[in-house]
DNA sequence: TCAGACCTTGAGTGATCGCTCAAGTTGGCC
DNA sequence: GGCCAACTTGAGCGATCACTCAAGGTCTGA
């Protein structure tokens, strides 16, 4: 049952990531998860909540992956550096889209969803203080200089990689944007 | 008639522009601009060649701003400083929303849209080459080395631009938002 | 003054929206 | 086998979707 659950839900989560909530209709959940109305909205209540619940399990998700890749890193910002290569959408071949969900979603949501809205900024501020903590560790380490803004960096980081989200849906070459996230990997292991 | 039909492209704009394609209803459109359903469909078509024909609007206006901008500043690099600091929707207080249209139009049509899709890549397209030929006006000018990469330059204020969109849709303060829209223009003006 | 071309109007089209619920099915327990 | 609780099913709810079109109104030129 649970295992049947959370099998629906990374189906719902597909077609949200990539249909975005508005153009996602139940019927199209149904296709996808294989299930009747009557027990979609039993197991999840309505569309805006399994929306809602998709959103965190794709932040959670995509912070596992984060913290494995920081656990087996040699220092903080060669591990961020690693998330941003090898689990962050932009370079993750799995991902239905090389943007990131919340990144999406927050510009779908305008400032009016209200309840969606807050959920959103919520797990983005989550997000933010997790990249915040490991520019902390590493000043701690040496590897960044004690005069340093951690939460600047953090937001700087938020706005490049959302800057890139927004790039890799382009009809460019793929080489273009790979070279970016390759550039933006390089300045946050301070390669330059 | 011309008259009314702007004026009524404009009320189109703004609904698209907040609310996004597929949450704006006909209903919505007839509100906003006091037309009736075979009104609409006699002057635009459809749903969708209203919605390209705000687009083409917006980056219309956007643009008209931004030659304006670059004729009176005191050079090219000024000039995008400018365009950045006072025409484009982050700093732009009339902007219904401080979000570049197209930026967020790209987040919501996904890879499959089709024309839709490929209009808005057109028109970011030219957006860049725009940008891109002031950057080599800024390298004839002696504003930047002639080693500078106008197309790389322009890429990355593409990018870094469509961050901040999404960053200012965050439930920030401003001071924050603002910091890093000043930040930016004066990197680009190469204060640092 | 009136015929004809053009525009506006809004009730109405079938399709689809998110969602409900009574009826049917299933599985565990005594 | 008999019973109840829990789940599944899908027809169908009222609302709304994008869109149409015949009827009514307005304007022009002769």
């Amino acid at each position: 049952m649970n295992h049947n659950k959370d099998a629906a839900l990374d189906q719902a989560l597909n077609l949200f990531w990539t249909k975005g909530f508005a153009s996602t209709s139940i019927k199209d959940l149904e296709r996808a998860t294989g299930m009747h109305p009557g027990s979609i909205y039993a197991a999840f209540g309505s569309k805006a909540k399994l929306y809602c619940l998709s959103l965190e399990r794709y932040a959670l998700q995509l912070n596992d992956k984060r913290a494995q890749l920081m656990a087996s890193a040699t220092s903080p910002l060669q591990g961020l550096a690693d998330f941003i290569l090898r689990a962050h959408p932009l370079s993750n071949a799995d991902a239905p889209l090389p943007v990131c969900f919340l990144v999406k979603a927050t510009l779908e949501s305008g400032l009016d969803d209200g309840s969606i809205h807050d959920k959103i900024n919520e797990m983005l501020t989550r997000n933010e203080e997790l990249f915040e903590a490991v520019f902390e560790q590493a000043i701690s380490a040496g590897e960044l200089s004690q005069a340093s803004n951690p939460k600047k960096l953090a937001r700087q980081l938020s706005a490049d990689l959302a800057g890139l989200c927004f790039y890799a849906l382009r009809g460019d070459e793929p080489t273009v944007i790979n070279e970016m996230i390759t550039d933006l990997a390089d300045r946050v292991r301070q390669r330059r």
